[in-house]
DNA sequence: CGAATGCTTCGGCCAAAATCAAACCATGAA
DNA sequence: TTCATGGTTTGATTTTGGCCGAAGCATTCG
């Protein structure tokens, strides 16, 4: 009995409504003070910051003090893994949320996880960049030499990416397409190329993400079948 | 503000000890009784029948009443692989259980994970039947013609395993290995040959499995380097 | 230097939920 | 049938933990 890492404690520390409102509002990658997570979460200043100071502890997320500001993010990809694979069980289970509408639908098209993208279009561009040769297919995922010269066209500066800390490719289970889509740093380099060619834009708060036409154009064009 | 599914009811499912312990115990695959649950979780019997109420509810385990028993188990391998994925973050976070001692170490060798083979050697396993050609390499597993010859002779009966319901292969994440290893009706149906073979034995309580002498060396001999 | 803003800490309040004893069903055995 | 066993339900108790107001730091601005 009682084997195993203990699993208990950081699921009661996301298992509150509070608590997972704002790792869920932290998936759209965006580093966001405090006050503005108590708005996301409907809760009152001082909770917030005893439930920030909670997950920190926990090893979910991670805050950078910066003025009198401070500013919190995910701790890492890991944990916005953990986060998608949790959300893929519940929306298994029907557990949506009440009431989805028509926001849910532009989620699933396409949105921000944790700054690289996600939802049918994320799913539609690794898919392309395996059947493409542009990455191995095996466990580990990898540029090839094509894909270096691939993503280079599209506007990434690889060396740069290599340079980074984390790890330059990822997958991640994509909750709404139950398919893997691409993370890591080269992930979010390619979101960041798709934004500088004005192809899509954000939504101010949350996590979708709408293309304009446009960028369906270009994205059809360079990702399409 | 409110997106995406909410994770937050079933993570405070799991975020409760006594159902955390359940959860870790029916990880090993079998059926187990709710006295069995009780015992294992450390808690009294009413009080483990209700939380087998409500994880029944909330679609992670399921129950099948056998005269005067009721028998519970996972409901399916989503629960078990969502499971192995908080296990593997809390293994990060280094929250295993304190005193972990030899015990743990047998685990990360080699334990069943929802009735498949995991830890080291499961991982071993499904590296070889990759870098074989026996399964093939992309997003969705499966096996090719080579491989179906390659089980067969290891004593699997392939045709029954494709009229069962739930999928052949499919990917577990291994929380000790951080790699892969091989799910699905397939993976239980290994782990049962190699049984049958009697290359291991699985402890008599939790999810240790130990392989003797000769296990290891067939191990070796078929899914060695 | 105040004054204002952003955040954390402290205190007490309250509701949700875990817990178990005891009573209650259902099945199987004598 | 009567007894025993496995499980669930009920009810009362207790604990946990979220919650916010008020006060306390820290930083920045006027």
């Amino acid at each position: 009995m009682k084997e195993g890492p203990d699993i208990s404690r950081i699921a009661a520390l996301i298992g509150d409504p509070g608590r997972a409102n704002i790792l869920t509002a932290l998936m759209a990658g965006k580093a966001l003070t405090a006050s503005e997570l108590a708005e996301e979460a409907g809760v009152s200043l001082p909770t917030a910051s005893g439930h920030l100071a909670k997950l920190a502890d926990g090893g979910l997320i991670a805050g950078d003090k910066q003025g009198r500001h401070r500013y919190f993010r995910l701790a890492g990809p890991e944990a916005a893994q953990l986060l998608e694979a949790l959300m893929g069980f519940a929306s298994g289970q029907g557990l949506l949320r009440l009431r989805t509408g028509p926001k849910d639908q532009a989620l699933r098209e396409a949105r921000v996880c944790y700054n690289h993208l996600a939802g049918r279009r994320g799913v539609q561009m690794f898919d392309f960049l395996r059947t493409s040769g542009f990455v191995t297919e095996g466990e580990t995922v990898a540029l090839t030499a094509a894909g270096a010269a691939f993503v280079a066209g599209f506007g990434v500066d690889l060396a740069r990416l290599q340079l980074g800390r984390g790890a330059v490719c990822l997958c991640c289970l994509d909750w709404s397409e139950r398919r893997s889509h691409l993370a890591g740093s080269l992930g979010r380099a390619l979101l960041a190329a798709m934004e500088s060619k004005s192809w899509l834009k954000r939504e101010p708060a949350g996590r979708a993400v709408v293309f304009n036409p446009a960028g369906v154009e270009g994205f059809e064009a360079v990702f399409g079948v």
